[in-house]
DNA sequence: CCTACAATCCCTATTAATAGTGAAAATGTT
DNA sequence: AACATTTTCACTATTAATAGGGATTGTAGG
């Protein structure tokens, strides 16, 4: 199967790298470049593109613009490229995210995975927590441990871990670092002000 | 030794739980209440306390007046008291925070430990991160784990664990959860925005 | 010179978390 | 009633993290 991938990026070196490690990992493949929101959406009016790989930097501040390109294009999986600090709220917009930091594997099972997520579809799609989950997810970011959720839940430690399999496969994040900053995003939890 | 310790807690509920579990810890102690943060500092110029629980709601929006206090009333330790998800901002301001959902246990040492820092002080002073350690801490909200960030930095997996070590220790928080929050509100990192 | 501090690395033992599965109730929906 | 989803609990094996020690090197200040 042939597939055609855009990349935006503005940086060529950077372009040019993450070209050269999609051709290293999939030889059947048509790559085009963008370097606009714009200029992706000609594209994708154009062809039929199966993957798009964007710096955020793009599509900051033109928040509408992107999540119609979404809908618009369904069935595309979208990847972001981003070089520091992400921004959650963006890259929740995404079904993944390579950091210029990663290392070689990282990028490889990345793209390795958005590949057999094209032959594969709907694995992709994000889901919303359930209640419960919210409730867990409520109690880790506030620092409790696993067993400690179960207490306060009066649950078994197993159901906890079940939880946050659940809410780790829906999210897609991993880390909880991260979910504090998903929970922040989502208002699930409120940041301090002073 | 005998302590003077103020209670500034709005709900006569709360304070009186506090209360008890302060006599049942320590009965060498002589509790008054207060119920906004002029009346703290009315008392404090009345009588030598040595530790100050209070509910951060009656300082917020008085934050000024809050850090002179600290400032005119040194070696006082000062505990925060919280009911919901924690102002980790006003928090700092802190040397320890007890949780309304915190068990009995961990009030527990949190008292104990607020006793035995007043017998040995500086032990709360509330020291600053080394530049290394701010690499690690962001690293590690980022979602690295400690193997990761020992890669990324070039460093034995013992060295950051070293430096996780006293990261904890220095911000007197456990969880990564606590410490996203915590370099966040440092700027360390910078929060998602759309 | 001596001291404090930062940064580095090492060890053991214990606890916590994750990955990968499985499956039984309870609820909700058509 | 049948089906989907949610919630609950379980097991195994592996990896990660924590607690609590100790130790060396280099550097800046007094």
């Amino acid at each position: 199967m042939k597939y055609n991938i855009l990349i935006a990026e503005p940086s060529a070196l950077v372009a040019n790298g993450i070209t050269s490690m999609l051709t290293r990992i999939n030889e059947h493949i048509f790559i085009s470049h963008a370097d606009s929101l714009s200029a992706i959406s000609t594209l994708l009016n154009k062809g039929s593109y199966s993957l798009v790989i964007v710096n955020p930097m793009l599509i900051q501040n033109k928040l509408d613009i992107f999540k119609s390109l979404k809908k618009n294009f369904e069935g595309i999986v979208w990847i972001s490229l981003v070089y520091s600090w992400y921004d959650a709220n963006l890259l929740s917009l995404f079904d993944n995210a390579i950091h210029i930091n990663d290392s070689g594997e990282q990028i490889k099972s990345i793209l390795e995975k958005a590949f057999s997520s094209l032959n594969n579809p709907h694995s992709t799609a994000q889901q919303s927590l359930t209640e419960r989950e919210i409730e867990v997810l409520k109690l880790l970011v506030e620092g409790n441990s696993n067993k400690e959720i179960a207490e306060k839940l009066s649950l078994s430690a197993h159901t906890v871990i079940t939880h946050r399999k659940n809410i780790t496969v829906k999210s897609g994040i991993k880390s909880v670092s991260g979910l504090t900053i998903y929970a922040v995003v989502k208002n699930i939890i409120s940041l301090p002000q002073d």
